[in-house]
DNA sequence: CTTGACTCTGTACCATGGTACAGACGCTAT
DNA sequence: ATAGCGTCTGTACCATGGTACAGAGTCAAG
């Protein structure tokens, strides 16, 4: 784990909030080593812009269906050497996030065929389970 | 709540083996109210053809992003009068499919980059962080 | 009529990703 | 110098979606 760079001059509320998120989930994210233990002033941690970027970076690698686990091996790997483990945990998302596109897209269909029948006026209920039954 | 059609004539661990999930993942389903209270034959759950589907349907739209409540409302939707609502609830639904799709859509392109760099033969760690940051 | 596989209810536990205090301490402005 | 806000550590709690017993009952085959 690499030490923060640069100006350490934010505190955690303000890194939290530059960061989009609460300082108890700043927190939780050092507990988890997905943020390295920054330098003290008084007791009180101070952050700088490596830090927001990591932040920033586990916004963005959670919506890309990453694990915090993996995420966190994804900064240490960062800074690492091994490049093979990094293509290797890109190449296995990619193919993940493949599949679950693929999943949400026949989802969309389904639910596309749900408003269609079920914009129809008739009257009684929507085909719901049978617009999914394809 | 509606109860099981037809011939109910399996056993949980049938019902569930059928529905690819777990003995207990049926007894929660049940306890969630996603499968009605099935008739009991000296204590004993017989299952339909009816319970089946629906189980089926509640995989399916779990894939589709709902969550266990909302699936819970679908199903009671199914086989009630209210139009709008299951209307509503799929247009909502493929709004947050299409936002969905979109985010994964774009993780994804960040983890090509990040293949491509990291690919590019050289020395020294990937730059993971970066890749991300578009 | 016993053995083994299955089922019952109820309760406890799990992982993931946070969120919420309590009680103490620090920093800044008035 | 004191109010008020922010921060500290530690621990507890939350929602979601299950999973795992324990202890008792049921059922079919041998």
């Amino acid at each position: 784990m690499v030490q923060s760079q640069g100006p350490a001059s934010l505190t955690i509320g303000r890194l939290a909030a530059e960061g989009g998120v609460g300082v108890e989930t700043v927190r939780f994210y050092q507990r988890r080593s997905l943020l390295g233990t920054p330098t003290r002033d008084a007791g009180i941690r101070r952050y700088g812009a490596e830090d927001l970027r990591r932040l920033r970076f586990i916004r963005k690698a959670q919506a890309a269906g990453f694990t915090l686990e993996e995420i966190r091996e994804l900064l240490d790997l960062d800074s690492g050497e091994d490049r093979s483990r990094a293509r290797e945990l890109a190449a296995r998302r990619i193919e993940a996030l493949d599949a679950r596109i693929a999943d949400l897209q026949r989802a969309r269909e389904s639910l596309k065929r749900l408003a269609a029948e079920c914009g129809k006026g008739g009257q009684g209920p929507c085909p719901i389970l049978a617009s999914f039954e394809l």
